[in-house]
DNA sequence: ACAACCAAAAATATCTACATAATTCGAACT
DNA sequence: AGTTCGAATTATGTAGATATTTTTGGTTGT
């Protein structure tokens, strides 16, 4: 029997090959989709600016319908606000909206974080290591003198601090979290260039690392609230 | 003056009667969007079925853009699931899924009726006994011998759960729970004709409001965790 | 002169119809 | 049985028609 699958041998190649170029077949709506929700997050495209049709789709030279689509998808996920007949528009910030994200969050992810305590496995917290010490590894800032964000820390920070919640044993919950985390970037960049803390943010991170590898769910939560409080003190002072 | 300005008392009474009948001037998107997600909800578009736009055209009798927006706009609320270059289709259900959906409920709606009797106003209190008894004088089933959903019932309900939490003090909270109670409601809609629970389901909303009215956060959260666990259980039984 | 008001024009959002590209399905052929 | 090829189906994208909103500039009454 297995003398007669050399075709499916070599065909298994092929379809490794054209898997491994699939990135490339992606709709003109995913790539619209997520270069505009990287342009809100980084704070490229301004909180309340109008988003015209027309001007988007000179922009990133695609045609309306893929325009229009991405920003119905960026419209539940809260990044783009739809009025009928009226438009669309980048989603506007407050220093309220900041408070309540804020504290959402720490609610969220407090009991995420407390279910992940519970059930995490151990290859879960060797994942929490790795992650940590990745992140310890790349340099918040590009610059040394002034603050230059840096995408890999970033992608980094992000993935440290979902994998603290992995296991929580809900991905409805991890998806509400995640929504979450980008709003809170977006916060962060509006009012970050200016207000670069000199504060050690890595010794934070590895307290948390060892509260949680410990199973200390109560220190685990205290450490990550204040974290994220720390943090916010800097993004409201900006946000007048 | 009041003599000079006859025309425009009149104008205003167009406005008027142009305002009352604005409802009619809702966008084709829009449309198709809650007519979609009533259609999911209710269950007569089934999980897993492969939603074609041109079906979907002819049905609601509108052209192919609002049509993929208004899915679009459902893919973020996680009831239509979409795949580059492969369409729309309605998202599938599980008891995995359920059993992740209803703990999920049970934590977000913990917090934010804990948040919502720690700080609710007297006002508040009012339209709980108020939306408890609404609800109490609207019959579960159109019918007394079997199940036939009752649109007002359904209303009614969700407005006593959301009345709840509704001080919770976090829209980004109270969007989750809007949520996650849709797609309960899904879930109950599937498995539903059949499981007609005989039950004293309004005793049960009486005893959560009493406890709500005596600010007793623990015991409410106990009534309101097991009220939703027993509902559970009708479901669980059907999806087998 | 100045504010409120209106009407017409421009800008813009929305929708439809059609063109293109990808996938799916099935028959013919190893 | 499994593969290949091509026709049919379907998704996606574009261009242009239509409807709505916004702007503008003129007009009137105070």
């Amino acid at each position: 029997m297995s003398a007669k699958k050399p075709e499916n041998t070599g065909g298994s190649v092929v379809k490794l090959a054209l898997v491994s170029d699939t990135k490339a077949a992606e709709s003109m709506t995913s790539q619209a989709y997520m270069r505009l929700k990287q342009d809100i997050i980084s704070g490229h495209l301004q909180p309340g600016r109008k988003l015209k049709i027309e001007e988007l789709r000179r922009q990133y030279d695609v045609g309306t319908s893929p325009v229009r689509e991405a920003l119905s998808l960026l419209t539940s996920d809260h990044f783009v606000e739809r009025i009928d007949q009226r438009g669309f528009r980048v989603s506007n910030v407050s220093q309220d909206e900041f408070t309540e994200l804020l504290k959402t969050r720490c609610w969220l992810e407090e009991r995420a974080l407390r279910e992940s305590i519970a059930a995490g496995s151990a290859q879960w917290e060797e994942q929490v290591v790795l992650a940590n010490y990745r992140l310890s590894r790349i340099p918040r800032s590009q610059s040394d003198d002034h603050f230059v964000a840096n995408a890999d820390w970033e992608a980094a920070h992000k993935l440290f601090h979902m994998t603290l919640i992995a296991e929580c044993g809900s991905s409805i919950l991890l998806k509400f979290c995640d929504q979450l985390y980008d709003q809170n970037i977006r916060y962060r960049q509006l009012s970050g260039s200016t207000a670069y803390p000199k504060r050690d943010v890595a010794e934070e991170h590895s307290k948390i690392c060892d509260a949680v590898l410990a199973r200390n769910a109560d220190l685990a939560v205290e450490l990550l609230v204040s974290h994220y409080n720390n943090t916010s003190k800097f993004v409201r002072k900006e946000l007048g």
